[in-house]
DNA sequence: TTCGTTGTTTATAATTATTCTAAAGAAGAT
DNA sequence: ATCTTCTTTAGAATAATTATAAACAACGAA
């Protein structure tokens, strides 16, 4: 459990100003034990839902994609309609529910080292994802 | 170099007919000796370019559907403003250069086995994909 | 070959996620 | 307080994709 208070210091670090909206939307995102994987539609609905409070979906594109510039979330690749993001920032990976379209976390360890064996000249590896799609 | 006539043949045993549009198609997409990957908008171009021939935008996104869905082209997952798509269907990876927007193969054996040491229960692998970004 | 059926193409409209805009409002500094 | 700068917001704009429905082309049977 994160306190407005904490949020209120992480943004002013950040120097994104602690409004009201970004400490509502950090309160739906981060206050949270497991890991979240979310859609802005998804966060959109869940704002009014958990705070009582209603933030314009702008905002949410704002706030999500400033969140994501300073490190606070993860865009997840995959084929979708809509972009999916992830609370959990550390290097890990997921499985993908294709028929009910949900996300599953894969910790580093379930998956193993990959070894890149490949390198292409003047570019360095930015990061290593794997997905793993599920059927029935 | 693949004939005209086993892209009639391909499509007829995949009980798609071959129209004079889906034909070209085949050939822009696998008329070549490297894997191709591409957006609706580039394979859209390529045709009026290397066909002389226009084919509309829905048909171009039918035909593309209609292969994708037949197991011709694979989708690849990453997140773009475009869905890409690639020729070569095999189990294999990418390199994205994130800058450039381009995709790179990575050969299987590039990357090494992947084990997946978790399962979910009543939901079995349908893929596994690595999508290495790349940075300056 | 002709005809009826079914599948396909097409222009265009509709939909949907996302980004842009510009004005009003709130936070921070002086 | 006041001024500056950042933020929020509704709504418009954009762009990829999907849906629609009419014209057309391929197929199969007679």
């Amino acid at each position: 459990m994160t306190s407005k208070q904490e949020f209120i210091e992480k943004l002013r670090n950040s120097r994104l100003r602690p409004t009201k909206q970004r400490i509502n939307i950090c309160e739906v995102l981060f206050n949270r034990y497991k890991t979240f994987h979310f859609t802005i539609n998804d966060l959109f609905n869940l704002i009014k839902d958990k705070t009582g409070e209603k933030v314009s979906l702008a905002t949410v594109y704002n706030t999500v994609h400033a969140f994501h510039k300073k490190g606070y979330l993860k865009e997840i690749p995959i084929n979708s309609n809509q972009t999916y993001f992830d609370t959990n920032v550390t290097d890990h990976h997921h499985f993908f529910d294709v028929k009910e379209e949900k996300l599953i976390d894969l910790k580093n360890e379930d998956v193993g080292p990959i070894e890149i064996q490949k390198s292409i000249p003047g570019k360095k590896i930015k990061s290593v994802e794997v997905l793993v799609k599920l059927e029935d």
